[in-house]
RNA sequence: GCGGGAAUAGCUCAGUUGGUAGAGCACAACCUUGCCAAGGUUGGGGUCGCGGGUUCGAGUCCCGUUUCCCGCUCCA
């Protein structure tokens, strides 16, 4: 998939994260740490708003689905169940003639030999170094003695702790098969080229659905489960045609997976396409694993028709940091306002994740403004974040707003302390309705979806 | 890890042959205005990524180091 021509918003959605309270270098002040972030006051919302989006449409309003919240720490045997010991570990080489990097397991047929010399004319040689172990997975010690029997790993994926949990939970809610589990987690890979923002970090949070199923009928599911997911992203304001369906062929299928395929998001710029989530067919691969290792009978008994079998796993695995820079990238404009000579930056965030709400203003300091503002502002509190602003010019004011993506914003002028009315300026349209202080609430509240 | 580039105010950046740090925007206070970034006055902010070295003197030159960006590699 080709990069688009949309100019590159990446480094102004940067400095604009910074500026506003969005997103963080973790430990700055320390020069940073590689590749990790912290979400500020705006950002912790907005991500916030985006899990509690997914929880609700995939656990609350499903009642073949149910919530868990496995540990991040696991038994260490579930890494190798699951293939991570193994297959995340890779010996790799440097060459020093062409730079290049390699697998040692795979010199054979190392790309390095077949590279033209950088310096022509010169016999082409590789010198490679002893070869390195590079694992994936971050490694920790149980326990006060660091010896490696006490070794455990942070989670790479949270795919296992709904599987370990299997019959657990379909045990504890008595749920049938068909069903799934839900879970929304902290995951963490020792990347070897981690950035591009918070596209890909050390340190992420996934939101992830497992579907049990009877062999047989999984890629009927899997097929569901593929619109169900894109429709979700449509339905948080993700524009259409910057969606799309990836496919994996045969080779790049990963050890699990008997069909997979990624919606990519198209982030602009350099970066393009890229996937934002994973939909794959697991087959049974991981319970029969687990079950090998752990000799737990994970069958689960079809009563009705007096069957024991594995089930197969149909998964959707979404990145939580990369939706939420999805959704700023897609919400990102700057806009020339009708008659005005200044364009305005503005985020066009679906209500739902806007971090704020709505803002009210006091037209000035004076003549009760600021206490009716105040109040209204204070009775909104109560049901859902909102900012209070007095200071600088009215259009400023909407500026700010409009950059951190508040969907409407309520003005206390001279007229409202005498008949009660203020004005409602909307983000998109720019149209303002004139209404009773007292209809505040339920005007936001019919709008405000979620 | 390798190669190349970069790091100065909250943001974007200037800073001459080495001579005690600047602009615009942002922010705070006040005045003015009063529904889309207006104007004015004043103010707060930087041990110039970090650590050494050369020098009478280093943002500037040298060495090391960290972080970021672009390639290579990897990406279950």
């Amino acid at each position: 998939m080709p990069a688009s021509t949309q100019p590159d918003v990446m480094d102004k959605l940067v400095s604009l994260s910074k500026r506003r309270g969005f997103i963080f270098q973790s430990s700055e002040i320390y020069g940073g740490t590689g590749s990790v972030w912290d979400y500020g006051p705006l950002g912790v919302e907005l991500k916030k708003n985006l899990k509690d989006q997914w929880w609700k449409s995939m656990v609350r309003m499903r009642d073949d689905v149910e919530g868990l919240d496995a540990a991040i720490l696991m038994h260490p045997r579930t890494w190798e169940a699951s293939g991570h010991v193994a297959g995340f570990t890779d010996p790799l080489v440097d060459c020093k003639t062409c730079k290049g990097r390699f697998r040692a397991d795979k010199l054979e047929d190392a790309r390095c030999l077949q590279k033209p010399s950088k310096r022509p004319g010169e016999a082409e040689q590789c010198q490679l170094t002893e070869p390195r172990m590079f694992n994936l997975m971050f490694r920790t010690f149980m326990g006060p003695v660091e010896e490696s029997a006490s070794t455990v790993y942070l989670r790479p994926e949270t795919a296992q702790g709904i599987f370990v949990n299997f019959l657990n939970v379909q045990q504890s809610t008595r749920q049938k098969i068909p069903f799934g589990i839900a879970q929304i987690g902290k995951a963490f890979r020792n990347e070897i080229t981690p950035g591009n923002f918070i596209f890909r970090t050390r340190e992420f949070e996934q939101m992830e659905m497992q579907f049990f199923v009877e062999p047989g009928t999984d890629m009927t599911w899997f097929e569901f489960w593929k619109a169900e997911r894109m429709q979700w992203h449509q339905s948080l304001g993700l524009s259409p045609d910057r969606l799309n369906f990836h496919a994996h062929a045969g080779t790049e299928l990963a050890h699990y997976a008997r069909a997979a395929f990624d919606i990519e998001f198209d982030f602009g710029g350099t970066l393009g396409f890229q996937e934002i989530e994973g939909i794959h067919n697991r087959g049974d691969f991981d319970l029969s694993r687990h079950q090998e290792f752990s000799n737990k009978k994970l069958e689960y008994f079809d009563q009705p028709n007096n069957k024991r079998y594995l089930p197969y796993v149909i998964e959707t695995s979404v990145g939580a940091d990369r939706t939420t820079l999805a959704a700023l990238v897609n919400a990102y404009r700057e806009e020339t306002v009708e008659g005005e000579d200044e364009g305005r930056t503005v985020l066009r965030l679906h209500p739902s994740l806007a971090p704020i709400k709505a803002a009210v203003f006091a037209l000035t300091k004076k003549e009760g403004m600021p206490d009716m503002a105040h109040r209204i502002a204070g009775d909104l509190r109560q049901h859902f974040p909102v900012d209070y602003d007095e200071t600088g010019s009215i259009g400023k004011r909407y500026r700010r707003q409009d950059e951190v993506g508040t969907p409407f914003c309520i003005t206390v002028d001279t007229d409202s302390v005498k008949d009660g009315t203020v004005t409602v300026r909307d983000r998109d349209t720019l149209k303002q309705d004139r209404i009773g202080a007292d209809a505040v609430r339920g005007y936001l509240q019919e709008r405000l979806p979620g």
